[in-house]
RNA sequence: GCGAGCGUAGCUCAGUGGUAGAGCUCCACCUUGCCAAGGUGGAUGUCGUGGGUUCAAAUCCCAUCGCUCGCUCCA
């Protein structure tokens, strides 16, 4: 990693702490790892990402109910879906020096390979020794589960025993036959649900990018047997047009293709819609095909069926599936990545435009240093800022403030007087609002006001009672 | 999880055993006729947390929590 892109992300943590959007949870108490509080701004920017998704893939299809499951559910669900025995990663300990160690890393570091006996576990081959003190009084490998563990009920043992969700699929497979005799639906259709996931990750790293609370958005597409190559295509398709939508360029987004022996075993495709972090190109979509795999297990596991009847063709099965399934907090934070600019702005009386600043360098005389934060309008958390252009004069204020309270009706919308207005435009620069309106002296004659262009920072004149259409057209279709 | 580095005000940081600081930010008033940092006044830190050494600890030692990077892993 560079030194640039270092000092980026630094910067944008730094930048998301100090106006609200991301900042460390419980902070009076030292913080803890892997775990994200959104501010003010930040809880803004979330619910934009989660509405656009929802309008998109529930509200303005014909074929996709939403659903909000759980987040505890029957124990069995986890052994169904095969969470309990492949979330897991094998461990040994050195009960001489009790350090611990990932046993397939071990017998690779020491050239063997772990072996597995018939029943299923793991064993260690033989002559292995503590990489740490060398001593070979190692114990078996064991699991250590990534899904947090609690209790129903006033009992502690292990009957009581349950698992917070680790994703948020599970929760529509099982819901599934319900929702098939309930809700009219019918193959090809889909069921799309947004809420918090839990893995108890061994390593959170890079801000918020893994997380041990997180938020997904999946949907899970039902289809006919056979059709699932045509309908794998045309998720993945949909999904990158979605994200163009709220701002993140195909340009800087890319497929990655699973290969064969990277699938799944049930898997038939899967592709990861990755996006350029600065810390590298990472994940924030994973689109799969996962066949009857998950319908299935729940059948066997519940011995219920889960079949579908097929009016059209009087069949009775299991159908494929295909699976949409977002992390809203990478793609929030890769819209915070994707806008973040440092720029060198004009001052006063010299000509041109913007110019993007050296980092840690100084503007060149007649520039002086902004950040902006370029968010598309749909995603922004305030779509507009409302601005007397002095607050010691009664009129500008009293009118400003009616446009504001005429704006807010509808969006959410700031209102600043306090301080230049440069300063009050620069505020508004670093939380990403789209616009600034300001009401000036000529208002008071024409009741026409200026809109400040956040990117451009260009100013029009237009009147009072147009400022909301432009603002509505700049949102867009999303 | 391992190794290395780091943790002082909202932010960026200075301060290496002897009375906690600067710039920016923030608040009030003034000023300000469109792009931040003009005036006056003000607020904010038991120096990440807990122990220990010392007459005395932000500073030295131990533990712990958190952050960054590398390895590892993964969504």
């Amino acid at each position: 990693m560079s030194e640039e892109t270092n000092l980026t992300m630094e910067a944008l943590a730094s930048l998301c702490k100090r106006r609200g959007f991301i900042y460390q949870t419980s902070e009076p108490y030292g913080g803890l790892n892997g775990f994200w509080d959104y501010g003010p701004l930040g809880c803004e920017l979330k619910r934009n990402i989660r509405e656009a998704w929802w309008r998109a893939m529930v509200h303005r299809r014909n074929d996709v109910v939403g659903l909000d499951s759980a987040i505890i559910m029957h124990p069995r669900v986890w052994e169904a879906s095969g969470h309990l025995e492949g979330f897991t990663d094998p461990m040994v300990d050195c009960r001489a020096c009790r350090r611990r160690f990932r046993a397939d890393q071990l017998c690779e570091e020491q050239g063997a390979k772990l072996q597995k006996v018939p029943d299923g576990r793991l064993r260690l081959p033989e002559g292995m020794k503590c990489p740490s003190c060398g001593s070979p009084d190692l114990t078996e490998p064991r699991s250590f589960n990534l899904m947090f563990k609690t209790f129903v009920g006033p009992v502690e043992d292990a009957s009581a025993v349950a698992y917070l969700r680790p994703e948020t699929a599970q929760g529509i497979f099982v819901d599934f036959p319900t929702i098939v005799n309930t809700s009219r639906v019918k193959v090809p259709f889909g069921i799309a649900q947004i809420g918090k996931a839990f893995r108890n990750e061994i390593n959170p790293r890079n801000f918020t990018f893994r997380s041990r609370e997180f938020e997904q958005m999946e949907l899970e597409y039902f289809v006919r047997p056979g059709t699932d190559a045509q309908w794998h295509e045309y998720w993945v398709n949909e999904r990158i047009k979605w994200y163009a939508s709220i701002g993140l360029p195909e340009g800087r987004l890319h497929r990655y293709v699973y290969a064969a022996d990277e699938l799944a075993h049930y898997a038939s495709a899967c592709v990861d819609i990755t996006y350029e972090f600065p810390f590298g190109t990472q994940e924030l979509e994973g689109i799969a095909a996962r066949g009857d795999y998950d319908l299935r297990r729940h059948q066997e596991y519940s011995g219920k069926s889960f079949e579908y009847f097929d009016a059209e063709t009087n069949e009775r099965y299991l159908p494929h599936v295909i699976e949409p399934s977002a992390g809203v907090d990478r793609i929030a934070l890769a819209l915070l990545c994707e806008a973040y600019r440092e720029e060198w702005v004009p001052t006063a009386g010299v000509q041109g435009g913007a110019i993007p600043a050296t980092p840690g360098g100084t503007p060149p005389t007649g520039y002086e240093p902004r950040i902006v934060m370029r968010l598309a309008p749909c995603v922004a958390p305030f779509k507009a800022a409302v601005f007397p252009l002095l607050k010691n004069k009664p009129p500008l204020v009293e009118r400003a403030q009616r446009l504001f309270e005429d704006l807010r009706r509808r969006w959410p919308v700031f209102y600043d007087e306090q301080g230049a207005i440069g300063r009050r435009y620069r505020r508004q620069d670093e939380i990403g609002t789209p616009f600034g309106v300001t009401v000036d002296f000529q208002t008071l004659d024409d009741d026409t006001v200026t809109i400040r262009d956040r990117d451009t920072m260009a100013q029009v004149r237009v009147p009072a009672a147009e400022v909301a259409a432009r603002i509505e057209a700049a949102l867009g279709t999303v």
